[in-house]
DNA sequence: TTGACAACATACCCGGTAGTATGTTCATCA
DNA sequence: TGATGAACATACTACCGGGTATGTTGTCAA
């Protein structure tokens, strides 16, 4: 069952496609990137891209499962450790941070997708193709809900409503995609460094209420 | 030097307008936007829009600033009150949450203007309209760092790195402009407890490192 | 060697959109 | 009352970008 030469070369150009494709979403947006900027940035043409992917449409949604996959991968394996819920919640929302930093491009795509996926986007055609990512989504933010509420069983985390908590959760841990950008000379611990102050503030966000209120 | 009628009717004339390229500019962002998208949501032609605005990016960023004037006129009062830096703080940021949460539309333009320039947006004209307001956002931004600084002075809040702590904060307090949509029968109460949700949070967030590490 | 197919490149079509040029209407004012 | 200009609407152009149809080249298998 391994694959032949020909489909690894196919797989590697379809990579590059993505690859490019994710860095001309996050410089442009969506709309504003046109498939011949991917196609040039990559130094070829139109033909290269509808080789691969029927449409726009589908390469957005190709990028976007790139992004989640690499996601699932990073966190799916700290989910199920024992120990106490915090120590389980810093594990994935580090894993998940550094995700953020290392894989930026993607990791915008998707927050892309799920913009216009709150819009309503586009065709229904699509409509039906991203609603199936934005699921598999829910499925990742479902990870972390459970282990929000076994923290709150635990007495470590605080908050009321959860829908709102996790959003502010995912804020915090998802805005590296937005004002990270890499320093000239940036070792390995610097990225873990920033990873450490985003998890830090977002354990401060879920613990809230034990800091302050002790009226 | 009161205005005459005819000034006020063309100045309504041009809040309807923002209103409308604001709602048009949150629903579809700024390139997927038409001008006759803003004129139909208007019932009129772009001959309506074109008569206030030269052009597509001048009406953005007129959006951009009317935005970023409600939020100034909303923190500003707070900022030079006596007393803590942490009461300080709450009061400031409560009225930013809810004016995301009153203004969203023009909340979510000014984000999309601020993503267009981190990118380094279209033509060098419009990029210098967008620098000034850049500026203003700053200035806004930097309302907020004084404060912070403040608290760390005074031992309540504790973070590591300005820059990032102001980002994340920021992102935990603009989030609603994101998920948060009007439920059926709500009232302020409702809409300032889901701003107190938020506001605990980042606070929670900027004290962090004390509720843990006690090692 | 040849034919078949993958992996592209080229050339083209066409709908949508920013921007313009030109009416049209109505109020105001001399 | 007639003229003037603001506040639009209408009609038009030019261009760009998604998608398609068709060529071209290299590779591999029989």
């Amino acid at each position: 069952m391994t694959l032949g030469v020909k489909e690894q070369v196919s797989d590697s150009s379809r990579a590059d496609i993505l690859k490019a494709a994710a860095s001309c979403f996050m410089a442009r947006g969506y709309a504003a990137t046109s498939i011949d900027d991917v196609a040039r940035s990559l130094g070829a043409t139109k033909g290269r891209i509808y080789h691969h992917f029927p449409s726009k449409a589908d390469l957005f949604v190709a990028v976007f499962r790139a992004g989640m996959d690499l996601n699932y991968e990073a966190v799916r394996p700290h989910c199920d450790l024992p120990g106490p819920a915090l120590e389980r919640w810093r594990a994935m929302a580090t894993a998940h941070v550094l995700q953020m930093i290392d894989t930026k491009a993607f990791q915008r795509a998707v927050w892309i997708g799920v913009e216009m996926h709150l819009r309503g986007a586009t065709t229904p055609q699509q409509r039906t193709a991203l609603n199936e990512l934005i699921d598999y989504r829910s499925a990742y933010s479902q990870l972390f809900r459970k282990v929000l509420l076994e923290g709150r069983d635990e007495g470590v985390f605080n908050f009321d409503d959860l829908s709102i908590t996790n959003q502010l959760m995912f804020m915090a841990l998802n805005s590296p995609i937005f004002w990270y950008t890499p320093r000239m000379g940036e070792t390995r611990a610097d990225i873990e460094n920033i990873a450490r102050q985003v998890v830090d503030f977002a354990e401060g966000g879920l613990r809230s209420i034990q800091g302050k209120r002790h009226d």
